[in-house]
RNA sequence: GGGCCAAUAGCUCAGCUUGGUUAGAGCGCACCCCUGAUAAGGGUGAGGUCGGAGGUUCAAGUCCUCCUUGGCCCA
């Protein structure tokens, strides 16, 4: 049998990690725990990679600790749960991020630069970061495969998203059109959203009303006009129509300076006086009905369409609000999103004379830029007569974050994916998957599902995965390819070696199959989501290969991040796997909340509370970073991280964990106890090891549903409260079978040490999951010292399970009671101001019937713990206890009804003598008859709980049903064995203050006064008493020359002196 | 403007799905104890109109409606 290794009584946790890692690279432990479930059944997990755009935060910490902990445990279930990571490579944070290292400021540097050393930067940066995460990645204990990781940017990857992106173009699920995007016209390209919302400025722009003539029905045979608004009159030249809101309330009004008399005007009702103020008349009230599909005269007719059939009418629209403006708006579907969207169900032409400069291309202010036109625009109304006002409107507007210019919305031609097309597929799919919190599902993504609009898949940028189109320059003819070697054979030469990015790509030709011209790629990459989503396939470079590891690993069981993802990778896999395969990639889903600073203010690099994962670490240890985030609130809402917090997580559990396992160790080690010994029966060990024991058995079915159910808050709560347990009730009572002589009970101090060992080593396989380091380091000094054959890590041990023999529920109630009593002992004793150390003759406890067979069984534990001779378990009835009944309202109500409170006040009110007398009657007969007000009311026997309490004068402490009352009187010998307690306390001291070793032996000399104490203490044998309590091999009742004196109360003094004992 | 989430003790959070009359824990605070887990440990106590207003019910922190504040997402 192998030594107990060291402990340390404060441990660096930190430190103690570092070996850890080291331990697990040597034994290449991770490896070894996927391995050896090879052939179990698959629990699959898809890594959602971070884009490696820039160094990992404690935000991604956070997530990455959920990815962990769920393999963990599906692991230890005996699960075969490959780990494969991944890397988001594309995208253009990592081409800004690029674009500022260059110094670039625009698309054009860009091309400038040079597309190829361009995308090479970004391979790099790309790279550089991945680099950060992998190191992340090992420091928390994230066991995902980071050789096998799969890189979005690979040409095999990009294969098998051409192969998706062409089975989408054959089942006619992408087409191209116009898309609205902000736009801004000196860089030439549009903005991404994360681009858009970094340039919001508070400006003033125009606000004009404009008069457009109606020229049907009775309004427009009255001559009156639609008021019209709009910020933006440079796009009133590209007017199609206008549009009310179909719930909205409409007025014709009279009114006159606005520089015509008399004119009559439509708008909403609501908006009247804030367009024309107090003076406007109304004529009459216009329902929408009357307005909708009527015609009226355009503004301008400076722009040509291409067909002005069905343009300029009045068309009904959802989004019409009467916030601002005149409740009658003015679509021109080239330059808004929800004009688009309407111009598209209404049949209305896409009028577009800007360019990609975001100048004018047609009528007299051509080659302007368009904001600058609107002065000159507003005139040209005023002259000729269709301006009703204008004024300033401010509002926040977006400007391009790098040249400061405003942005304009702007139609481009796009490609999209039709999901429209699969919405209701989409949203039963959805309806399957376990999302945890279950409100995402019908709440933020259902409902987002539900307005699903097409995915617009493409974007004008360098550094993606470049669409697969090649089109005929002569005749449109599109050519799709699924892969590099499609390519390749199309192109007529061999294209394995081809870095499928731009410019690479871009230089390929292909002769066209339908006309005798040349098809060039389209330009554009695709959206970098496109790149994650298509992961469940992609990442085995299906189905070009990988078919067995697809078929394998498909659906997910279980994908995890951050909510932010919702719109992100959540629906960029469920759309794919939706369209492609049919069904959803994923089966559950966890959706965690955001990490916030200590004040739940949001970090960022503005405001400065940024927290660096490592600062955590170094600081706390990955152990206490991955509890908190655990074990603190709830994962699914927004949660705090500090220092403070991690403090107090260290603290709280880890070092008590700790303290539970030096403990251990240290008395293992003195009293060379050995693992191999017999353990007794479980049945036969003392109450409190059966106890224990039956906490840890509902500890380990609460930690492992509650992990197959993702709930990790059960199952930390129900860790730490079993480790207050342990450390702050089994140990502590059971401190003295620890250290007592062997000789004195072998088989007690055997149950001890096997029942704790137990306990610590099934408590580090629980753990294993969540703090990997810590348990691991458990699992080495409590079973891998002892047992060269024991599995070398505990992640390579089974996730336990209670044998029946441990149950014991009745026992654990029966213990739940016990400290409830002891509680209201400490309370009495508190109250009645007789320190503990002095021990007192007897105590009285009332509990509830059902109670009081279990507690009966404990009572020894009880009067210990107090220390109190006799603590008497009163039978409820006799002189000495007094009843009275409190209502049971659950009962009571049903019954009753409104006369419930009633009832219920009437029993409250009963003295102790009509109580006793009715709790007989319910006991004797079920029911008892109670006066209520003059009306008799009867009662059962369960809609009453009788409380008893002791009437004896002693110190009473009660709660509910339960009572204690304590005999507080000392006798003189008591008072004695008191003083021989106080003799111990001031040995020890002694022997710490003397830096002795805990099992040193001393020989001590003792000098009491009065010499009656000094007889008292021989007489009653205390004196054997304290020796055998301190370690003395002799005591000498002899004067001691240079003692400590000990002040004994009343009763007298003592002077102590010890020596080491030879 | 729409959607979702949150609001419980000074602070951080449980409890709400299943309504029951004394709403819990940790930290902090006050007082105390222990000294063989000791640069640890333990106890007792104070502290809460459960964000606000209505409603349902014999009974609401818990269910419903509206509102306020904050966060996230979308327009």
């Amino acid at each position: 049998m192998s030594a107990w290794p060291a402990v340390a009584p404060r441990p660096d946790l930190p430190a103690l990690e570092q070996a850890v890692l080291e331990r697990w690279r040597e034994l290449d432990v991770f490896r070894t725990s996927v391995d050896q479930r090879a052939g179990a059944p698959v629990w699959s997990f898809y890594e959602g990679p971070p884009t490696a755009n820039g160094r990992p935060g404690t935000h991604h910490v956070e997530a990455r600790v959920f990815k962990d902990i769920f393999p963990r445990y599906r692991t230890m279930k005996g699960l075969s749960v490959r780990r494969k990571g991944g890397w988001d490579c594309h995208g253009l944070p990592v081409e800004l991020e690029v674009e500022k290292e260059l110094g670039l400021d625009a698309k054009a540097d860009i091309e400038a630069y040079g597309i190829e050393a361009f995308n090479e930067r970004c391979r790099e940066s790309v790279q550089r970061y991945v680099g950060a995460f992998e190191e992340l990645t090992e420091r928390i204990g994230f066991w995902i495969d980071t050789d096998d990781a799969y890189w979005t940017m690979a040409p095999e990857y990009v294969d098998s998203l051409w192969w998706a992106l062409k089975e989408l173009w054959e089942r006619d699920l992408i087409f191209e059109d116009h898309r609205v995007a902000p736009y801004c016209g000196r860089c030439g390209t549009a903005l991404s959203d994360a681009e858009v919302s970094l340039g919001y400025q508070q400006v003033d722009d125009p606000s004009v009303y404009v008069r457009f003539h109606l020229l049907d029905g009775a309004l427009g045979e009255a001559g009156a006009a639609l008021a019209v608004w709009t910020t933006t009159p440079w796009t009133l030249p590209s007017n199609t129509a206008c549009a009310v809101g179909p719930e909205l309330d409409y007025v014709l009004v009279r009114t006159s300076g606005f520089g015509r008399e008399d004119e009559l005007l439509v708008l909403a009702a609501e908006l009247r006086t804030d367009v024309l103020g107090e003076d406007a008349e109304v004529v009459r009230t216009v329902h929408p009905d009357e307005l909708i599909g009527a015609r009226y005269r355009a503004p301008f007719d400076v722009v040509t369409m291409a067909s002005d059939a069905g343009a300029h009418r009045i068309v009904a629209a959802g989004f019409v609000t009467t916030t601002d403006g005149s409740g009658i708006v003015h679509l021109a579907p080239a330059f808004g999103a929800e004009d688009l969207e309407v111009g598209r169900a209404e049949g209305l032409p896409v009028v577009n004379p800007v360019d990609a400069t975001g100048r004018f291309t047609q009528g007299p202010w051509t080659g302007q830029f368009v904001k600058d036109a609107d002065p000159a625009i507003v005139r040209d109304l005023d002259e000729r007569g269709l301006l009703i006002a204008a004024r300033t409107y401010t509002h926040t507007y977006p400007f391009c974050w790098r040249c400061k210019r405003p942005l304009i919305y702007w139609a481009k031609p796009s490609w999209y994916i039709r999901t429209t097309a699969r919405r209701e597929q989409l949203l039963a799919n959805n309806a399957g998957i376990d999302w945890h919190p279950e409100h995402i599902r019908d709440g933020r993504f259902g409902r987002w599902l539900e307005n699903n609009v097409d995915w617009a898949l493409s974007r004008d940028r360098y550094w993606g995965t470049p669409l697969p189109f090649w089109r005929c320059e002569d005749c449109d003819h599109l050519e799709v390819v699924e892969s590099r070697a499609e390519l390749g054979a199309k192109a007529g030469r061999d294209l394995s070696g081809l870095d499928p990015h731009r410019p690479y790509v871009d230089e390929i030709t292909l002769p066209c199959p339908a006309c005798a011209g040349v098809a060039h790629r389209v330009p554009e990459v695709a959206d970098a989501w496109f790149d994650s989503g298509g992961m469940p396939f992609a990442q085995w470079g299906y189905p070009h290969t990988g078919h067995e590891e697809f078929a394998r690993h498909y659906p997910a069981d279980y994908i995890c991040e951050a909510i932010d993802q919702t719109r992100g990778w959540f629906y960029s896999l469920l759309a794919e796997s939706t369209l492609l395969f049919g069904d959803s990639s994923y089966a559950t889903c966890a959706c965690l909340g955001h990490i916030v600073d200590e004040d739940g203010r949001k970090m960022s690099k503005s405001a400065g509370n940024v927290l660096d994962p490592w600062e955590l670490i170094e600081h706390h240890g990955a152990d206490a970073l991955r509890w908190l985030m655990f074990a603190e609130g709830n994962p699914w809402v927004n949660r705090r991280v500090s220092h403070n917090l991690l403090e107090e997580v260290v603290r709280r559990f880890l070092l008590t964990v700790w303290n539970t396992h030096v403990f251990f160790v240290t008395y293992a080690a003195i009293d060379g106890f050995a693992l191999d010994t017999e353990p007794p029966p479980v049945a036969e060990r003392p109450a409190s090891d059966r106890w224990v024991l039956a906490e840890l058995a509902t500890l380990t079915d609460t930690v492992d549903t509650a992990l197959d159910r993702y709930d990790v808050s059960t199952a930390t709560r129900a860790l730490e409260r079993f480790v207050d347990d342990l450390s702050n009730w089994y140990v502590r009572r059971n401190r003295r079978r620890f250290w007592k002589a062997a000789g004195d009970d072998p088989a007690d101090k055997a149950a001890a040490y096997h029942t704790l060992h137990t306990c610590l080593t099934t408590l580090s396989q629980l753990l294993a999951p969540f703090v990997p380091f810590l348990a691991d380091h458990l699992w080495q000094d409590l079973v891998v010292s002892q047992d060269p054959d024991a599995p070398s890590s505990v992640h390579l041990t089974d996730f336990p399970t209670p044998p029946d023999a441990w149950r014991d529920p009745d026992l654990q109630a029966a213990m739940a009671t016990a400290r409830r009593v002891v509680e209201l002992g400490r309370q009495a004793r508190t109250t009645s101001a007789v320190r503990v150390r002095q021990p007192l003759a007897r105590a009285l406890v009332t509990v509830p019937d059902a109670e009081r067979a279990g507690l009966a069984g404990l009572l020894d534990e009880v009067a210990d713990e107090l220390n109190v001779k006799a603590v008497e378990l009163s039978d409820g009835t006799g002189e000495l206890v007094q009843r009275t009944l409190r209502p049971n309202f659950r009962q009571l109500g049903p019954v009753f009804q409104r006369q419930a409170p009633q009832v219920g006040a009437v029993i409250r009110g009963l003295g102790p003598d009509d109580a006793g007398r009715i709790a007989d009657t319910l006991d004797a007969e079920g029911a008892a008859e109670l006066d209520l007000d003059g009306q008799p009311a009867v009662i059962t026997a369960d809609m009453v709980e009788v409380v008893t309490a002791p009437r004896t004068g002693w110190a009473l402490a009660s709660e509910g049903s339960t009572a204690f009352a304590l005999d507080t009187e000392v006798t003189r010998q008591l008072a004695v064995e008191g003083a021989a307690r106080e003799l111990v306390r001031a040995v020890n001291d002694l022997r710490k203050a003397a830096g002795l070793a805990l099992d040193d032996r001393i020989e001590l000399v003792v000098s009491v006064t009065p010499v009656e104490l000094d007889a008292e203490l021989d007489a009653a044998g205390l004196y054997e008493l304290i020796a055998r309590e301190v370690l003395a091999t002799a005591l000498h009742r002899q004067p001691v020359a240079d003692g400590t004196s000990v002040p004994l109360g009343e009763l007298g003094t003592a002077l102590l002196a010890l020596r080491v004992a030879r």
